[in-house]
DNA sequence: TTTCTAACA
DNA sequence: TGTTAGGA
C-alpha cells in the first residue's frame, strides 16, 4: 500500500475535520460545493474525508488568510494538477511549496489580467502589495 | 447524537 | 458565513 492510496483513504467525518482545520462545517461543505475538495460518502450519505482532503482544506484556509479568494484558490489548485500529474518521478512537491515562486507569478498575472479587463480581482486587499 | 440539504428575521 | 428547520 503506497502513500497515494494511504493519503486518499476516506477516514474522518466532518466533526474530526472541523477540529483538525478549525473551519466551520458550513465552510467545509461550502468548499466542497465549490469544488475545492471532494470527500467520499458513506452509505448514509455522510462525508468521509481523506488525509489529502484535510490537507487541502488547511491550504485553503491558509490561502484565504493570505487574501486569496475561492476563485483564486480554485485556479491555483487547477494549475497544480496540471503540473503535478506529469511529475510522476521523485521530485514530487507537496504542500504549499509550489506556491511561493509559481504562485507569485500566477497571482501577478491575475493582477495584470484583471487590471486589463476590469474584472473582479482574484486578489483581495493587501496581497497586491507583494507584487509592486 | 451526528450529519445532511436547503434556505434566510 | 451563521443559523435553523426537518429528515435520515
Amino acid at each position: 500500500m503506497n502513500d497515494h492510496i494511504r493519503r486518499n483513504m476516506p477516514l474522518f467525518p466532518i466533526s474530526i475535520v472541523k477540529k483538525l482545520t478549525e473551519l466551520s462545517a458550513r465552510q467545509i461543505r461550502y468548499y466542497e460545493e465549490y469544488g475545492l475538495v471532494f470527500p467520499s460518502r458513506t452509505e448514509g450519505n455522510q462525508r468521509l474525508f481523506s488525509f489529502n482532503d484535510v490537507d487541502r482544506l488547511l491550504e485553503i484556509k491558509s490561502l484565504l488568510e493570505r487574501g486569496v479568494n475561492l476563485q483564486g484558490i480554485r485556479e491555483i489548485f487547477l494549475l497544480r494538477e496540471h503540473n503535478t500529474s506529469k511529475t510522476a518521478g521523485p521530485p514530487m512537491r507537496r504542500d504549499g511549496d509550489l506556491t511561493d515562486l509559481e504562485l507569485r507569478r500566477h497571482l501577478k498575472n491575475e493582477l495584470v489580467y484583471t487590471g486589463k479587463y476590469g474584472r473582479t480581482s482574484l486578489i483581495q486587499g493587501q496581497l497586491s502589495r507583494f507584487f509592486d
